[in-house]
DNA sequence: GTCTTACCTTTG
DNA sequence: AAAGGTAAGA
């Protein structure tokens, strides 16, 4: 018999590794990198024969960028570069440049698979999810631009976020170049769209930053942002040549080879940046494997399936204060083992898809993060011609989501109030 | 050490 | 009221 696989769209690289050690869905549009844009890719369907990468995911670096496709099998890559075309000779020589950037990036050394047989060992929570949610894994981020966007995520929801993110690109950074969509919507005329890269640490520096940043919708962390970046290139050094790496860049990126607890308490120093922020930095572009930063969301979780006690919430705020949090991290840290960041990643995405199934998404969003178990939602979502109810595709993934775990009182409560609400709407 | 409170802004 | 919190003061 024969398996026919997705063939290389054209200008494309195709590296070969099965959707179970990375969804690109998943990954990018769960709140680790804040920068990926995703565009639809008008697909054909005719053919049934093989599965055609639905989405083009594009990131801008310094100097490039980098553009990824994906099928169940394989990872479609191809960079762009600003200027001049370049020769065979020069294209090959970036290109692989690339590779070895998103083998870095994604990490592709580490075996997902063999994490999630540990993971499903060690905790029957964890087995009950992992057929659900495949392919969630640890971006290996920059540590600045990793820094300054969680520095904008406190208190926070990642729409927001991102927005924000992509303003800073915006506003502080020179345009690399501008690139036409792939594959547009017949309908609407051509528009290139502007990359621009992440700005360094003198930029954000100046002093004139902090209200110019309020001004564009920032809120208190604004001053974050900008105070950070201050005391980062005042310790370090200023600016060095325009395009090369900056003294605060070089630094932060030194502290991958430094011990957790010295490195946290360098990043505890920085306005701005708490416990929580300091501790994804570290799980998401230190190397600490095994760091579990615990926001609401994993504070849920541990409330939900781990037994923790519900929040006294005699009428206030549910403020997690730092003995709960170190109590959550430590025992979700003994239950899933030296990479147990990894493992509290692929349950905090899981648990946002739980969200965003009441709606709290916009209805672009929920096409955007679409669902880890891409072939089948996929399709079914697809066929939706028009908008629609946006909730209805989720909803499924809520209920999945509430058999796989077996649990989910509180889910099962929000469910029926969904419906409720929908009836009373309709 | 541990516990409150104010804080920008958007969205349901 | 809550969103992937943090700084400052009691």
């Amino acid at each position: 018999m024969t398996i026919m696989v997705t063939p290389t769209p054209a200008g494309f690289h195709s590296l070969s590794l099965p959707i179970a050690q990375l969804s690109l869905a998943a990954v990018l549009n769960c709140g680790q990198s804040f920068r990926w844009s995703s565009y639809p890719l008008a697909v054909d369907f005719t053919s049934g024969k093989y599965t055609a990468p639905t989405h083009e995911y594009r990131l801008c670096l310094r100097d490039r960028v980098v553009c990824l496709r994906q099928s169940p099998e394989a990872l479609f890559y191809r960079s762009v570069f600003p200027g001049r075309d370049l020769t065979p000779a020069e294209s090959a020589l970036r290109e692989a440049e690339t590779l070895t950037w998103i083998k870095d990036y994604f990490q592709l050394d580490v075996d997902l698979l063999q994490l999630y047989d540990d993971w499903s060992q060690r905790d029957p929570v964890f087995r009950s999810l992992r057929s659900r949610f495949s392919g969630i894994r640890v971006l290996r981020q920059d540590p600045w631009e990793n820094l300054i966007s969680f520095i904008c995520s406190s208190n926070n929801n990642i729409v927001r976020i991102t927005n924000m993110v992509h303003t800073l690109c915006r506003n502080y950074s020179p345009i690399l170049m501008s690139l036409q969509p792939p594959s547009p919507p017949s309908h609407s005329p051509l528009e290139a769209i502007s990359y621009h890269p992440f700005p360094p640490p003198s930029v954000l520096a100046a002093s004139d930053v902090a209200s110019e940043l309020r001004s564009l919708g920032f809120g208190y962390r604004a001053d974050f942002v900008q105070r950070t970046a201050r005391m980062l290139v005042d310790k370090h050094g200023p600016a060095a040549m325009q395009g090369s790496v900056e003294a605060p860049e070089r630094w932060l990126m030194t502290l991958r080879n430094e011990d957790t607890a010295k490195v946290r308490e360098e990043l505890l120093k920085l306005f701005g940046v708490g416990r929580k922020v300091a501790d994804c930095i570290l799980l998401m572009s230190l190397d600490k494997h095994e760091i579990i930063p615990v926001d609401t969301h994993v504070h849920q979780i541990a409330v939900k399936h781990y037994r923790f006690p519900r929040p006294a919430s005699a009428k206030g705020k549910v403020t997690l204060t730092p003995k709960l949090y170190n109590e959550i991290s430590n025992r979700l840290g003994d239950t899933w083992g030296k990479y147990a960041g990894w493992a509290h990643s692929v349950l905090f995405t899981s648990d946002l898809r739980t969200f965003s199934a009441y709606g709290l998404d916009g209805g672009d969003e929920n096409e955007s993060i679409s669902s880890p178990r891409s072939v089948s939602t996929d399709s079914r979502t697809r066929k939706r011609p028009e908008k629609g109810p946006p909730l209805k595709p989720s909803h499924d993934a809520a209920r999945d989501l509430e058999l796989a775990v077996g649990e989910g009182t509180s889910l099962a409560e929000r469910v029926k109030k969904r419906r409720r609400t929908v009836a009373v709407t309709a």
